[in-house]
DNA sequence: GATGTTGCTGCAATGCGTTGCAATAACGCC
DNA sequence: GGCGTTATTGCAACGCATTGCAGCAACATC
């Protein structure tokens, strides 16, 4: 880890190490808020700029992926992990993953009618699941 | 519009007004921040909740729909327009639209594999597009 | 171990959007 | 036109995330 940042002329620095520490009791998918908070038991003097600029470059070395859940907050989660899209229903708010091979109809048509190189990991699809589709109203939202 | 409102037991008040008028005078995307900022010019006594709390009702109506952009910020659009999703270019921040017959696939593949309906208007698929793949790097970004 | 370079951090301010609550004002009705 | 009901508004506070900037501290070098 610290190798590879330096590879790149990059710091290995105590906030980075907690953030990274962080993150490997991590699985599945975390919101930006709760991983500043997750820092801040750690060290309560965490900053959270400092925090969201450190997930920047962790992902920009491929450790971590984001997206942004149907309300539009930021949704990280760590890798190694397949890639997949992600789907929400509105309605009861569950949540699934997409796939890289159940998206591939799109990515592939995108790809080849566009040259379109789609992002999987940042995808979320919202809309009703089976359980919630028939009823009659859910709450609206996003 | 306003019978629409009285239909269901809502009421048509000079705020709702306003960003009505203001809509109408809208093509394609605006962010909801534009929106209130519209608003303000016609009225400077706006305040952003109203707006957006009027955009909640006007999209339980039908009147608009919204998705989240690349960073996930609100973005509205007004009907009727052929539903479309979304399509933006990490790089260069090109935007595209999706029609209906182009997601179809992954549409109809959620729909028969899982029983679930697609809200298309709120997809957003980030990626790179032809031009902006084969260059080196672009800004990251979300 | 001291030193210079420059990537990072802390902080404060800003932007977008949401929420709770009390006061206001549309609407329906007489 | 007056009145009661209750949907809406205005406001203030909050939450999440981003940005600019000056000071700090990793790191490489000697």
């Amino acid at each position: 880890m610290r190798e590879r940042l330096h590879a790149r002329g990059l710091r290995w620095t105590p906030q980075r190490r907690a953030l990274v520490t962080v993150l490997s009791q991590t699985r599945g998918h975390v919101t930006g808020a709760v991983l500043v908070e997750r820092c801040r038991e750690q060290d309560p003097s965490t900053i959270p700029s400092t925090v969201y600029r450190t997930l920047e470059v962790l992902e920009e070395l491929g450790i971590v992926r984001h997206g942004h859940g149907p309300d539009g907050r930021q949704q990280y989660h760590v890798l190694p992990d397949a890639e997949h899209g992600h789907l929400h229903c509105r309605a009861c708010g569950g949540a699934w993953e997409i796939s890289a091979e159940e998206a591939s109809s799109i990515v592939a048509a995108l790809e080849s009618a566009r040259g379109f190189t789609v992002d999987l990991s940042h995808v979320t699809i919202v809309g009703r699941c089976r359980d919630c589709r028939s009823a009659p109203r859910g709450p609206g939202g996003s």
